[in-house]
DNA sequence: ATAGAAAGATAGTAATACTATCATTAAAAA
DNA sequence: TTTTTAATGATAGTATTACTATCTTTCTAT
């Protein structure tokens, strides 16, 4: 049995539908392995033409720029998270022990999945970790809000503040504390393998230990008092 | 009584001390203005000199370019607001009084303060909100971490974490507690202006309110159990 | 009076971030 | 089978960015 995972993404974000084609699909696969390699600074439509020998005036047909692409990146992510989220959490009835999966499922390392075959899962991870918050610390946040460019990220957090209230239905700052959990998975695995004086995991680089972290700051959070 | 309050940067940071010459002065003046302005990525040193009637090469005598400015500038925040909080924090006995100063450092808004004539710290903080992440996001901290460019974040994150231990010895988790009051007392403020809907505050925006879940937070967690 | 440091003026280069145009190919519709 | 359309390739060109280099002028400390 073979399961293909089709995620439909926001129109306003591409020009041509990168799903629909080969070169459409080469740009998302390659600029995900560039960008984890080099940066998003450094990455350029050039280079990555280069990369998928193809022309950058190629590129332009899908994407206005690159930020726009990298907005595209992270939007996939945070769906594909959400559905790996409500699969995960399936038919699980202990909230808390919903709320544990989450965590787990945001602050460890992924395994590429191979229900999509143009995304490397396990970069795109990276990338959103060192590179995602690029994508809304801009000037026109509030216009690609507009353009429901992160809905699927305000999808994940409403998903996740819905089983914190599970969990305590009288505590009054899901939201803050959904995307404080999210925000928080990846920077503290970021400040522990880059700056790991920012956080208490620094010798062991264990992923584990920041769960440990998210784990405690938020079941002491709702713990009812 | 005028009292000047002087901050010594890290020397690698710059090429020639902007704080000892008029231009220096201008530059970091200005460049605050222009990165709060329009945004960090449109912000050139070309655009710079024009608005301080100098030369784009005048500039590049300072700074190599304009990340180590954006550097430059949160670095000086850092140790600003470490001055600050011990300032304000001094000769209070109560860990969790001291650690409510804190958070309200860091989560309200600031009012520019007259002993540093060429900063506008008001303006300085809500760049740091929305673009100081950007200082170490990159493919190269661990080189600028290495040439302590983040020493003033991590003090005061060192600095915080003792309050916190203060008020709870047996904490496991008191760096990564502290970065997370830092990071989220920011990111808070950036979601509930430009993302309301990952917090709790969209409706008021009330910074106050952001100080509240933190205090809530931050005290769960440190409640002995 | 003069040496040295800082700033101004100007020029130039390679790379970036695009836009435009025209030809070619491949797939789909008539 | 022909015709249309969609996608791609190839090439060129522009404005801006991110620098580096050089030479002159101004100011200031000795």
């Amino acid at each position: 049995m073979e399961i293909q995972l089709h995620i439909k993404m926001n129109e306003r974000l591409f020009l041509r539908d990168p799903e629909h084609t080969e070169l459409g699909k080469k740009i998302i696969q390659n600029s995900i392995e560039l960008i984890h390699k080099n940066g998003f600074e450094s990455f350029t439509f050039k280079k990555l033409a280069e990369e998928i020998e193809s022309t950058e005036a190629g590129i332009y047909r899908y994407f206005e720029n690159k930020h726009r692409l990298l907005i595209y990146i992270a939007a996939w992510y945070w769906s594909w998270l959400q559905y790996r989220v409500a699969f995960t959490t399936n038919n699980i009835k202990d909230p808390t022990a919903k709320l544990k999966k989450v965590i787990q499922l945001l602050a460890t390392t992924v395994v590429d999945d191979d229900k999509t075959t143009h995304v490397n899962e396990s970069l795109l991870h990276q990338i959103i970790i060192a590179e995602g918050s690029k994508a809304y610390l801009t000037k026109h946040v509030s216009e690609d809000n507009r353009d429901q460019f992160f809905k699927p990220y305000k999808d994940l957090c409403a998903m996740i503040a819905e089983i914190l209230l599970e969990c305590n239905p009288k505590y009054k700052f899901a939201r803050s504390l959904a995307s404080t959990i999210i925000e928080m998975a990846h920077f503290q695995v970021f400040f522990m393998y880059n700056l790991p004086s920012l956080t208490d995991f620094g010798n062991t680089k264990d992923e584990l230990k920041v769960v440990s972290f998210l784990e405690d700051l938020v079941l002491c959070s709702l713990r009812k008092k």
